[in-house]
DNA sequence: CTGAAAGCGCTTACAG
DNA sequence: CTGAAAGCGCTTACAG
């Protein structure tokens, strides 16, 4: 409890009866206006707060999200992690940070959110398995994947059109006059990678143009060490679609570190537009991921399927926008 | 609840009385190892774990710990947010997020930790009043104040020695021949700019130096701006020392924009040794708060003050080093 | 070592 | 609209 105070103790001093007191606060309930001043006035002076987990104990229902996060390295993450938080906040709603450190969310992980009941659960950049999907299902607990898809599986999903980018990307370099081009993925089993792959493949094959992949890990020393390598074998392409921004910065540094000047000897486009894709020194041109759209999404989901459990899934795919900047 | 499965049906399956389950799974009671045995048996048969919340209304504690954060933009606290996620994991307890906006953490963000009776909680880069204060410590919940101090009040806090590390970057730079120096600080009356501007010009005022004053704000963007306006004036400093690397990376741009050669014409010292301090064109000279050592310093004093409480208050000060790169 | 009973602080039918 | 009663799933004295 918040303190040592408890409904009944409202319930004396505003003469009442202690179910009485937790209609006030429970909402839903008919209370006539005087005695529901009168509560709240001696709810007010003892610094009265409903007890959460008898709350819970009762309804079975709890006011916390839980939110699963892998790559908070990568400062998109934090800044997403913001944003649910401010949101949920609002809302009423708390936030139970899960960190994990797999592509799939493991065992620990679901237990600690069944534990504690979640309302619901928003995994961010990783996914999980079907035994583990079906432990949300059984409890109706509303589950997104944002900015992930699983292959061949039903999810209620939240990202980027990365086809529709990637695509983008793709003829805008071309219009650019790039022809041989590389394509930097991250992990290679996420759909991120996959998706923004294929997008941007299917507009140079269209173009009988030819690309080169390279497998790499959403870092930003995956990204650095993967310019390297192409660079010692040099063969300077004449551009490269990076799958993600930090990645893309690891790039361009390695870039500059061998005095390879970019725009003019080769081109940079990364994805997400962090912060430090505008900074001035490095000034990347890449693909919005708009995240404040995105949460808004996540979260009106959430709530509707804590409203009435539904388990209807979806992707929903925002658009975002390229931001040209001065690597292209 | 985790499921439809309680400790009522567990007993009935294993043939014992619903208290005796609690005592298994509760522990510090006495159980036959033969009873221990059918009960733990059963409960993995049914997949039973215990409800956190009757559990939680009952013992009156949690296990879970409120990490309160602000500058999520600053690569630094998601870092520590992970460090300290994984160790309370650990551990058996689990993180309530809270972002505030404010330096000083708000009503509502008090509110929230007391309503879930968090077990402990951590500041990691506000401060909060001494009314607040009160609420936490009524209700017996050990707080620290990581990476802040308040002037004139008993905290337990945990940081780097910032005079000690200010006092050696005071020294290394003049060793290395520079005598007008500028100092940038994050925002004006937090304790790491304080302190870390004190160290350092008591240094300076030993050998005589002076030194100029700039407010900033921790961010990118503060120190980038900061470093343009001394700049334009024509002024540049032999030396900075920057309250921390973010604000250092954001000086170093506005030095290279100015074609402004770093550590030949003028050179840089941050604070934190983020890892993008490490990356290569950046190369930044900083002074390292050994983040993992800091957590478990914190995480050490929180389970001692969980186990009992004594309110107890000390500042804890890890050493740190200077970090020697390419920028002095 | 173990069971029967009480109780944590709530919500929610059930009456009136 | 409001009170008396039951019950959520546990823990913890109290007996034996």
């Amino acid at each position: 409890m918040s303190n040592g105070i408890n409904a009944k103790d409202v319930a004396k001093l505003a003469g009442v009866s202690q179910p009485t007191v937790s209609r006030v606060f429970f909402g839903g309930a008919s209370v006539s206006e005087k005695t529901r001043k009168k509560v709240l006035a001696a709810a007010e002076e003892l610094g009265y707060s409903p007890n959460e987990f008898a709350r819970s104990l009762i309804t079975n229902k709890t006011r916390i999200i839980g939110l699963v996060m892998k790559g908070v390295k990568n400062p998109f993450y934090p800044q997403v992690l913001k944003e649910f938080t401010s949101h949920f906040k609002k809302l009423g709603y708390s936030i139970l940070f899960v960190h994990t450190s797999n592509d799939e969310i493991q065992k620990e992980d679901v237990e600690t959110l069944l534990k504690y009941n979640v309302a619901g659960v928003i995994i961010t950049d990783a996914t999980l398995s079907l035994k583990v999907t079906e432990d949300f299902k059984k409890n109706k607990i509303p589950l997104v994947l944002f900015n992930r898809k699983v292959e061949g599986q039903n999810f209620f999903t939240v990202g980027t059109n990365n086809l529709a980018a990637s695509r983008k990307i793709a003829e805008y370099l071309i219009q650019k006059g790039c022809s041989d081009m590389v394509y930097i993925s991250g992990e290679r089993n996420t759909s991120t990678s996959i998706e923004r792959e294929k997008g941007f493949s299917e507009v140079l094959e269209k173009h009988q143009l030819g690309y080169q992949q390279y497998d790499s890990d959403f870092s930003y020393e995956g990204g650095y060490k993967t310019a390297k390598k192409i660079i010692q074998k040099g063969e300077i392409p004449s551009a490269f679609f990076v799958a993600n921004d930090i990645m893309a910065l690891g790039v361009l540094d390695a870039l500059r570190e061998n005095n390879i000047l970019v725009p003019a000897e080769t081109k940079v486009v990364g994805f997400d537009n962090i912060d430090m894709a505008g900074w001035p020194l490095y000034s990347l041109t890449t693909w919005e991921q708009p995240i404040s759209e995105m949460v808004e999404k996540t979260v009106k989901y959430v709530l509707a399927e804590i409203d009435e459990y539904t388990g209807m899934t979806e992707n929903i795919e925002i658009k975002g926008q390229l931001i040209e900047r001065k690597t292209t």
